[in-house]
DNA sequence: CTGATGACGGCGC
DNA sequence: TGCGCCGCCATCA
């Protein structure tokens, strides 16, 4: 059951990144980094950015994609990084000095649940 | 083809 | 935590 039939799934490395992208639930965060490995291309997380930065889907959650260290990839006085600053307060994330908590790892959902707050 | 650039990442101090 | 350096990738002049 190989669903890897040739001429169905033109699936390109954009839409499967906007696909992890959209994935992203609200209140939630994940680097550009973890985007791309998600999205089955491990290494590209500059890729990733450049698709955020070309796309123009006004419903994508760009908001929630951070650097791998939490930290908003704009520069802290542009307008974007305020803008960005917002819709992660929309969704219930508090940004500090432009960083959020990112998720510890990935794998273990234990140490998730049960990190402490 | 070479070098510069950028919504990046990881490591070392 | 903050910073700087260097590695990576895709574009573009």
């Amino acid at each position: 059951m190989l669903t890897r039939n040739m001429k169905s799934t033109p699936t390109t490395p954009e839409q499967r990144i906007l696909a992890a992208i959209r994935a992203v639930p609200r209140g939630q965060v994940a680097g550009y980094g973890a985007i791309a490995r998600r999205a089955g291309l491990p290494g590209r997380a500059r890729l990733v950015a450049r698709i955020l930065g070309q796309n123009e889907d006004p419903g994508l959650p760009w908001h929630r994609i951070l650097r791998s260290d939490g930290r908003i990839a704009f520069p802290p006085e542009s307008a974007e990084f305020a803008e960005q600053c917002r819709r992660l307060r929309a969704d219930g994330v508090e940004p500090r000095n432009g960083r959020v908590r990112m998720p510890e790892d990935e794998g273990t959902l234990d140490a998730a649940l049960w990190a402490p707050r």
